[in-house]
DNA sequence: CCGAATTAGTCACTTTCTGCGACTAAAGTC
DNA sequence: GACTTTAGTCGCAGAAAGTGACTAATTCGG
């Protein structure tokens, strides 16, 4: 191969870094410096040696602070499309970090899914690439914990759930299941929140490998 | 952001070409120019204006004078790893062959997964990635019609589902839950295979968004 | 102090789905 | 024509999922 010299960065590692607010995800952006006006997801060239899972989270710790819980690679995105570097290239990943221990430094602030700002045709693309990843490995992956505190109630689990996956879940069949699999572990502490009846504390109950062995499901969505 | 000159090409596109060759799945190689015994995936450095996807295509086209029935991107790999190129990052590609349709120019080769010939870190970890999800969109994404010929019996179906899976499938079962998604569409056409019963010919129906209204599986892999 | 409201947690019933063996059907082989 | 081989279906038993109604523990407003 005949070694050239090109004009642009070879590529930028961006991050997606969600988080639960309220009654919605909600999406890190970053002020533009130029233009006082514009956002975008904070992103970064990485320095040579630097991996893209350490440019990832260097993004985001210097947004945060902080370390998200859930570091996930989301595809390259390019094709054309804009993007406030000049480079051809953007590796996109989704951080995942509750909403507790997430307080944005300055410039950057949170957006609810709903009403984001408006953003540079390929930075858009990978929000949505977000979602979709969020949506597709909900049932692969731990994320609702990953947005939750250590230990919550089975409530406050079903709402993310909910959350996350825009339906209502039925209470009785939500713990059914989470009893089946064995996710949580419950403390031997109880919050009251208020009015009701306290609710038992949980924790995340990480397992060995217990793959559902089960048939086929097309679940297709794709035509 | 300042100009920099930038000594190595920003990234190559690779393809993980996959095909079911008789009950195992196998992968396209090419051989290294200059080391005969030396075996890659096949790359490409994208032309300015190329879009991801488009480079990928064409790197298929090279290899095998046709179009995958199906191209996905896997996602960017870097991390230090080594490439036949000398870039720091490519972005890999799966694309499913039905094998059929599948002579490979010459120079490239297919090679069963189990006796896979030796490759750069950095290609490994794609043919991982790809195995990867070709499992996990396997009931997302009609990958299973993607291996086949547009007309299929369903043992031929069924048995690229036990190849995909990795497990065998009962057959009334695999019927029935292939008839409750609607995905596929009986022929006017028999194709008798030597011995036994004729069977009947189908082809694959893409249907219309209907998504799968279900509770929480939680069918987690990871701890 | 008591009852209504509120939230947590469980139970039991019904419906649906899945695993599986056994059956019928249509070909080839000897 | 009996036997083998592959295709395709039926129907039951047990498991899993959907659902409403129930009990439990707390606050709030009198």
């Amino acid at each position: 191969m005949r070694e050239r010299l090109f004009r642009t960065a070879p590529y930028t590692v961006d991050a997606v870094l969600v988080t639960a607010m309220g009654n919605e995800l909600a999406i890190l952006l970053v002020r533009n410096s130029s233009e006082r006006e514009r956002w975008s997801l904070p992103w970064r060239i990485p320095q040579t040696g630097e991996t893209l899972e350490a440019a990832a989270t260097t993004v985001a710790k210097d947004a945060l602070g902080e370390l998200p819980t859930w570091v996930e690679q989301i595809g390259a995105f390019g094709d054309g499309k804009r993007h406030p570097s000049e480079t051809d290239v953007s590796v996109a990943y989704l951080g995942l970090v509750p909403h507790e221990t997430a307080a944005p430094r300055a410039g950057y602030a949170w957006f609810q899914a709903a009403d984001l700002r408006p953003l540079a045709p390929r930075q858009r693309a990978m929000v949505e690439g977000a979602t979709k990843a969020i949506q597709s490995s909900l049932d692969q992956a731990p994320i609702a914990f990953r947005l939750l505190p250590p230990t919550f109630t089975l409530s406050e689990l079903q709402q993310m759930y909910e959350l996350l996956l825009d339906k209502r879940l039925h209470k009785a069949s939500f713990r059914r299941a989470l009893q089946a699999a064995w996710l949580v572990e419950p403390m031997d502490e109880w919050r009251s929140e208020g009015r009701g009846r306290p609710a038992q504390l949980f924790r995340y109950l990480p397992k060995k490998k217990r793959r559902a062995h089960r048939g086929v499901r097309f679940d297709f969505l794709y035509p």
